[in-house]
RNA sequence: GCCCGAGUGGCGGAAUGGUAGACGCAGGGGAUUCAAAAUCCUCCGCCGCAAGGUUUGCGAGUUCGAGUCUCGCCUCGGGCACCA
C-alpha cells in the first residue's frame, strides 16, 4: 500500500460497484425493503454544499440499510421546472429548456464523483414530458374527483410590464424589473380543493410519530383550527340585499368591548360601496403593495369610515361603525370582524389613530383602568370578566368563549363553528416553463378538460422571452385546439402548475418511473412509504403539507394504495447551510446578487474583481436566487469525495445550521491518511504476531458497533463520527495479534463505509476482507463486551461533586452507601455533620445531603 | 405583524434530570529533522502558585441534584401560501 491518494482509488471503486450493480433497486420478495429519499434538488448548475450533505446524509442510511440486508430503494430526479429558468433565458438568451438540461448533466456530472449508492436507471426530471404527462393525466383525474375549481384570486400585478409577479419578485413593494408600485389585482385561477381534507390533515399528524415534533406543530399551526362564533350583524344604511354583515370571532366572550366592525377592501359590501368614488380612492390604496401577509399584516393599518352602522347583537339601541380596514383578509373568515381594541393589538392600533372607544371585557384584577395596551392572557389563564354577559364572573378565556357561544345558540343570534385557516391551494402560474394545465376554453362547452389520448400536452419549443409576460398567452398557434366535447375550435389554457405540484408527487413516480400511468399499483404496494425522507426545514410546511394532500389525492383517484396515505413514514430536516450574501446595486436601483467565489473578501469589506464595492449581509440559508453558494468541487478536487462527505457529516449534528468555513476540510483529509497509514502498517505485521491486547481490542470493537450503529439510526452522524475517531486511536495504539488487529481494521473500514466509502473498500480488500465491503453485512456488537464489571461513581454532597469511588457494577445500594460515606475526601467535606439524606442512582451518582 | 426554532470554551460541538466541555479544529510545550513540511507525544473553559472557587445568552422558580423541566426577558435564524 502506498500513499492515500483518492484520486486513484475513488473511481476505481465507483466502477466496481457499477459493474457489480450494487444499488440498482429490486422487488425482492425474500427481503425487508427500505425506501430512502432526499428532497431532489433544483438544477441550478452547481451543487452546493447543502446539496452535499442532504445527500451524504441518505447516502449513509441507504449504504447502512443495504449492510443490514434490506432491498433499498435510494433514487435521484431533478426538481426542473420553476423561474429561474426564463430568468436566465431573459437575462443570457436561451431556452429554458437547453438551460434546464445543461443544468442537469452539470450537476450530474458534479454529483457522480460523490460516490452516492443512487439507483440513476430511475433518474427523472419533472419537465420530461414523460413525467408532466402523468401529472396532467392525474389533474384530469383530480378534476373528476372535484378537487379542482376555479376562483378569482389576487396576484401581484406590475402594471409597467403588464405581468404577474412571484412574492419573490416584489421587492419593497415594487416590480423588481420595472421598479413600478405593484398592485393587488384579482384574476380567474386553478385551485386544488386541499381544505376538502383540513380536518384530516390535522389530526393525522398525531400518527407521524418519526416526524419531528417542530414539523408537526408547524403544520397544524397552518392549518389552524379554531372554534368560533359566527354571526350576523343588523345594517343600517346598508345597500339594498346588504341587510347582514356575517363576522366571524374566535373570541365571542369580548363581544360587549367591540367598538367597531371593519370589513376587508375585497368584502362584497365594499366592491357595492366602491360605486363611490372616495370609498374606491380609499379601496385602490389599499391594493396598493404586494400580496405577501408580511406586506399586508406590517403595512400601516388604514380605514375608512363608511357611515354604515350595525346593531350589536347584545343591545339593538348600540350600533357600531362599519370601517373598510386594509389588514382585514378575504381569504380568512367571513372577511369582516367587530373590532375589540382592548384586547386585541391590530384592533387597539386601530382604535387608537382612529379615536374609537376602548372599553376593556375583562382584567387581570377586576379592576376598569385605562388600558396603554392591548391586553391578551393566553386563552388558559383565568380572568376576571367586568364586561362578560355569559357564563362566570372570573373564568378562564376558553371557558368565556364556551359561554358566549352556547348564549348566542340559546339566543338564537349565531352559532358556534370551526374554521380552518388553511386556504385552498392556488395551482395557476402565468408562465412558460412549468406544466401545461391540460384544459381546453371552448366558446359553447365551457371549460373541458382535454382527452388524456391526446397527453402529453407538451411545452412547444419556439418561445421568446423578449417581452414581459407569459409566452404561451401570444405563441400563434399552441393555443389554436379542437374541443374534446363538440369538435370546434377552441383554445388551450395557457397557465402552468405551480411547482409545488411536480414536488407533490415525485416520490409515488419513483417507485415506477417509466410506467405508462402515473403509478403502477403493484411497485407502489412494494416501495411505498418511504421510510425516511430528508431534506430542508425550510419545507416543512408547504411542499410536505402538500405532498400530503396530493397522496390523499392520488389514493381517491386510484393512483396510489391505501397504506400510501402518509407517504413519509420518517422524516428528518436537516439544519441549512448558510453562507454571507454579497450584493450590488445597478443603475436602476435594483438589487444584484453575486457568487462567493466572485467575491473578495477581506476584513474591512468585500469588492468584486474589478474593485467595485460589494455589500455584505449576514449569513442566511444559502439560495440561488441570492448567489450565496459555496462550490463543493474545489473540496471534491483537493482531498477527494471521501473527505468531503465525512467533513459534512462530522462537524455538527445534522439538523442544526451550519455555517460554511474552510476550515476541517484538511483535519478530515488527514485522519482518512492515519487510517490508510495505519491499515498499510497492520498490513505488514508478521502473520504470527501475538499481542496481549486482544481482548481490550475485541471490548473497543464492541463498543464501536454499538455507538456507531446508535448514532446512525438516530441521526446523530457526528456522534457517530467521534465514536469512530475514537476506535481509529484505540486500534492504532493497541498491541494485538494480527488476527485480532485485521478483524478490527475490517470493522472500522466497515463501520466507516457509509460515510467514507471508497477507503473503506480499499482497506477492507487490502485487510482480506470478501467482496465488496459495500455488501458485506453490517457487523454486530456482543452484548457481553458491552458491559464493564466496574463502574467509577462520582460522589457529590449538597449537588457538588467532591470524591469518586470505583466498585463492582452490580454491588447493592446499601453497600455502596457504606463505602461512600467511609471515603476519605466525603469524610473531610462533612466535617462531622450529620447526613440528611443519601441518594444513590446505581451505576451513575451518589448524592450526600447534609 | 403572526407561527416555529436555536443560544454550552478561541471555534464546531458532547452530555436517558445524575462527574458539563466526549470527539474534532485552533493554540502552547516537547520529540524527530541540518532545517522545514509531515508525523508522534503532551497540555489546553475561566480565576488562582496552590488549596479551591467559578462556568451552559440574562433573570426567577421546581428538585437531593438543572445545559436539560417551568415562567419572564434578550439575541440570532427559519416560514408566512407565486423562490425552490
Amino acid at each position: 500500500m502506498s500513499r492515500y491518494d483518492p484520486s486513484v482509488i475513488e473511481p476505481q471503486w465507483q466502477d466496481a460497484w457499477e459493474k457489480a450493480g450494487a444499488f440498482t433497486a429490486r422487488r425482492d420478495p425474500a427481503k425487508p425493503k427500505y425506501y430512502v429519499l432526499e428532497m431532489f434538488p433544483y438544477p441550478s448548475g452547481r451543487i452546493h454544499m447543502g446539496h452535499v450533505r442532504n445527500y451524504t446524509m441518505g447516502d449513509v442510511v441507504a449504504r447502512t440499510k443495504l449492510a443490514q440486508g434490506y432491498s433499498v430503494l435510494h433514487p435521484m430526479g431533478w426538481d426542473a421546472f420553476g423561474m429561474p429558468a426564463e430568468n436566465a433565458a431573459m437575462e443570457r438568451g436561451g431556452h429554458p429548456k437547453d438551460w434546464t438540461y445543461g443544468n442537469i448533466a452539470d450537476m450530474k456530472a458534479q454529483m457522480k464523483p460523490l460516490g452516492l449508492s443512487i439507483d440513476w436507471s430511475r433518474e427523472l426530471a419533472t419537465c420530461d414530458a414523460e413525467y408532466y404527462g402523468q401529472q396532467q393525466a392525474m389533474f384530469i383525474d383530480m378534476m373528476e374527483a372535484g378537487l379542482v375549481y376555479r376562483k378569482a384570486a389576487v396576484v401581484n400585478w406590475d402594471p409597467v410590464d403588464m405581468t404577474v409577479l412571484a412574492n419573490e419578485q416584489v421587492i419593497d413593494g415594487k416590480g423588481w424589473r420595472s421598479g413600478a408600485a405593484v398592485e393587488r389585482r384579482e384574476l380567474t385561477q386553478w385551485f386544488f380543493k386541499i381544505s376538502d381534507y383540513s380536518e384530516e390533515l390535522l389530526s393525522a399528524l398525531d400518527g407521524l410519530t418519526n416526524w419531528p415534533e417542530k414539523v408537526r406543530l408547524m403544520q397544524a399551526n397552518w392549518i389552524g383550527k379554531s372554534r368560533g362564533l359566527q354571526f350576523g350583524f343588523q345594517t343600517v344604511g346598508a345597500p339594498e340585499g346588504l341587510e347582514t354583515l356575517e363576522v366571524y370571532t374566535t373570541r365571542p366572550d369580548t363581544m360587549m368591548g367591540a367598538s367597531f366592525a371593519a370589513i376587508s377592501p375585497d368584502h362584497p359590501l365594499a366592491k357595492v360601496l366602491e360605486a363611490d368614488p372616495k370609498v374606491a380612492e380609499f379601496v385602490a390604496l389599499c391594493r396598493k403593495g404586494g400580496t405577501s401577509a408580511e406586506e399586508i399584516e406590517t403595512a400601516e393599518k388604514i380605514g375608512y369610515d363608511t357611515g354604515i352602522r350595525v346593531k350589536h347583537p347584545l343591545d339593538p339601541n348600540w350600533e357600531l361603525p362599519v370601517w373598510i380596514a386594509n389588514f382585514i383578509l378575504m381569504d380568512y373568515g367571513t372577511g369582516a370582524i367587530f373590532g375589540c381594541p382592548a384586547h386585541d393589538q391590530r384592533d387597539f392600533d386601530f382604535a387608537t389613530k382612529y379615536a374609537l372607544p376602548i372599553k376593556p371585557v375583562f382584567t387581570a384584577d377586576g379592576s376598569d383602568a385605562a388600558l396603554t395596551e392591548a391586553f391578551v392572557p393566553m386563552k388558559s389563564e383565568k380572568v376576571h370578566y367586568i364586561r362578560g354577559f355569559a357564563g362566570d364572573k372570573v373564568q378562564s378565556g376558553d371557558e368565556g368563549v364556551a359561554a358566549a357561544i352556547a348564549h348566542a345558540e340559546a339566543n338564537g343570534y349565531g352559532k358556534g363553528v370551526t374554521k380552518f385557516r388553511l386556504r385552498d391551494w392556488g395551482v395557476s402560474r402565468q408562465r412558460y416553463w412549468g406544466c401545461p394545465i391540460p384544459v381546453i376554453h371552448c366558446a359553447s362547452c365551457g371549460v373541458v378538460p382535454e382527452d388524456k389520448k391526446n397527453l402529453p400536452i407538451e411545452l412547444p419549443y419556439d418561445v421568446t422571452f423578449d417581452v414581459p409576460g407569459n409566452p404561451l398567452d401570444r405563441h400563434p398557434t399552441w393555443r389554436d385546439c379542437t374541443c374534446p366535447k363538440c369538435g370546434a375550435k377552441a383554445r388551450r389554457e395557457t397557465d402552468t402548475m405551480d411547482t409545488f405540484v411536480d414536488s407533490s408527487w415525485y416520490y409515488a413516480r419513483f417507485t415506477a418511473p417509466r410506467a405508462t400511468t402515473p403509478t403502477v399499483l403493484e411497485d407502489a404496494e412494494y416501495w411505498m412509504n418511504v421510510d425516511q425522507y430528508i431534506g430542508g426545514i425550510e419545507h416543512a410546511i408547504l411542499h410536505l403539507l402538500y405532498s400530503r394532500f396530493f397522496a390523499r389525492a392520488m389514493q381517491k383517484t386510484g393512483h396510489l394504495p391505501a397504506k400510501a396515505i402518509e407517504p413519509f413514514n420518517a422524516l428528518f430536516t436537516q439544519g441549512m447551510v448558510t453562507h454571507e450574501i454579497y450584493k450590488t446595486t445597478d443603475d436602476k436601483g435594483r438589487p444584484v446578487y453575486h457568487l462567493p467565489e466572485d467575491v473578495i473578501r477581506s476584513e474591512s469589506g468585500a469588492t468584486l474583481k474589478d474593485g467595485t464595492a460589494v455589500e455584505v449581509i449576514p449569513s442566511a440559508k444559502m439560495s440561488k436566487s441570492k448567489k450565496n453558494v459555496v462550490d463543493p468541487m474545489n473540496i471534491i478536487a483537493s482531498y477527494g469525495a471521501d473527505t468531503a462527505r465525512w467533513f459534512v457529516m462530522s462537524d455538527s449534528p445534522p439538523e442544526r445550521d451550519v455555517e460554511w468555513t474552510a476550515s476541517g476540510a484538511e483535519a478530515a483529509f488527514k485522519h482518512l491518511s492515519r487510517v490508510w497509514a495505519l491499515s498499510a502498517r497492520i498490513g505488514e505485521m508478521p502473520a504470527d504476531h501475538n499481542g496481549e491486547g486482544d481482548e481490550a481490542l475485541a471490548k473497543a470493537t464492541a463498543r464501536a458497533i454499538d455507538e456507531v450503529t446508535k448514532g446512525i439510526e438516530g441521526f446523530a452522524f457526528n456522534k457517530a463520527i467521534a465514536g469512530l475517531y475514537g476506535f481509529a486511536n484505540t486500534i492504532s495504539r493497541a498491541n494485538g495479534s494480527t488476527g485480532a488487529m485485521r478483524h478490527a481494521i475490517r470493522t472500522l473500514a466497515k463501520l466507516m463505509s457509509p460515510m467514507t466509502p471508497h477507503l473503506a473498500e480499499a482497506v477492507w480488500a487490502a485487510q482480506g476482507g470478501e467482496g465488496l465491503c459495500t455488501t458485506a453485512p453490517w457487523p454486530k456488537a456482543d452484548p457481553a463486551l458491552l458491559v464493564d464489571d466496574t463502574v467509577t461513581l462520582p460522589i457529590q454532597i449538597n449537588g457538588k461533586r467532591r470524591a469518586e469511588i470505583s466498585v463492582p457494577k452490580d454491588m447493592p445500594t446499601a453497600e455502596v452507601e457504606k463505602i461512600a460515606l467511609a471515603d476519605e475526601a466525603v469524610v473531610k467535606f462533612l466535617a462531622g455533620q450529620p447526613v440528611k439524606k443519601i441518594i444513590v442512582v446505581p451505576g451513575r451518582i451518589i448524592n450526600v445531603v447534609v
